[in-house]
DNA sequence: TGGTAAAGTGACATAAGTGTCATTATTATT
DNA sequence: AATAATAATGACACTTATGTCACTTTACCA
């Protein structure tokens, strides 16, 4: 009955993301997406009414997909298990975090784009409460110092886990570097 | 003879970073600029061609200060107390590090502009054997841990201090807090 | 006080991004 | 082969940013 698409949504979803990492908010253009897609510009206006809901859309999924991840987190006992299981799915793709900085960025021009940042806020609610939770374990086993802030904490890891690897360091050997540094600084004992 | 300038450098410069802050390189304007000091766009173009120009000047000046500034590290005997004063100097504008990034965004539109990019390499490349100095220090005085590659080391401390601090902690509890993780990490003894 | 040097303005032409929509293309179904 | 349903296109009007320039304003000083 109806004709094929020229682009998949991972597609469309990844060139969101990319154009987002590379240009910012504001240098975010549906011309930009649709010269990568292939496809001419009035074909995203067929599925968006303007570039704000587009990247919410794709902001909402992002976030849900990093949030079935997260929950993963309780099926790990302990805090140190917890601790390398967070590691490990934040930095598979560290970017996340700078984009959802963005976020706050937006302006809601529509109802959609209004529904979506509330989504957005939501999901990241969640997501605090689900790294709030690991926080208070390590309080609770002692293995964080408490005279650190919470926010620190987890501000800490995302912010670390986002240094970029100029000069190419193996990822093995960078991704170690990386989880030492968090545990135990970069200062030997003396 | 001359009519008096309704706006100085610093303040041209200052509100130069706060737009880039807010907007990043593609959401720069001179209408913004223009707006923020009261004076008309027209003004701004009898002192440069394009915002690229006015970006790489503002770059180059930021850069040349904070150098000046990190040369007195010099100055200060042995590692550790090295490492409080670029910390402290860190801190005091951590924003700079992310104009930095801005900088490799910028087109050389004209000969102007990639004079200043190649400035702004040049001051990159001092700014870095500078660093290097005092890593070396570290490292011979092994008070760094040696599995931990050089470029993270840096990555690590300019990334740390760019920690947004959102719920408001204190100052003087935050940068304490900052300088601690970054020497021993997050993690207590046991 | 009037000349003049530099600062500032606002209108204009051009370029780039936005949003709309009538039209054309593709493909499964009958 | 005709139909119908959805995908895609490109032209149009509109908005926002860019770059230029003739003109006006200010302040000093001869």
């Amino acid at each position: 009955m109806a004709r094929e698409r020229k682009f998949s949504k991972e597609l469309l979803y990844s060139t969101t993301r990319d154009t987002l990492l590379n240009h910012g908010y504001d240098g975010f253009t549906f011309g930009k997406v649709a010269e990568r897609l292939k496809v001419s510009r009035g074909t995203l206006y067929k599925y968006f009414e303007n570039k704000e809901e587009l990247i919410t859309d794709y902001m909402v999924f992002e976030m849900e997909r990093f949030l079935i991840e997260l929950q993963k987190i309780d099926e790990y006992e302990g805090f140190q298990a917890q601790f390398e299981y967070l590691l490990e799915i934040i930095l598979e793709d560290s970017e996340i975090h700078q984009i959802r900085g963005i976020a706050f960025e937006i302006p809601a021009i529509n109802n959609k784009v209004s529904a979506n940042i509330e989504q957005i806020k939501a999901l990241h609610q969640d997501m605090y409460r689900y790294l709030q939770g690991f926080v208070d374990l390590g309080r609770n086993e002692n293995r964080l110092k408490q005279t650190i802030p919470d926010s620190l904490i987890l501000g800490f890891i995302f912010q670390t886990v986002d240094i970029p690897n100029h000069f190419g360091v193996p990822t093995a050997k960078w991704n170690a570097s990386i989880k030492e540094v968090i545990r135990h600084g970069m200062f030997t004992e003396n």
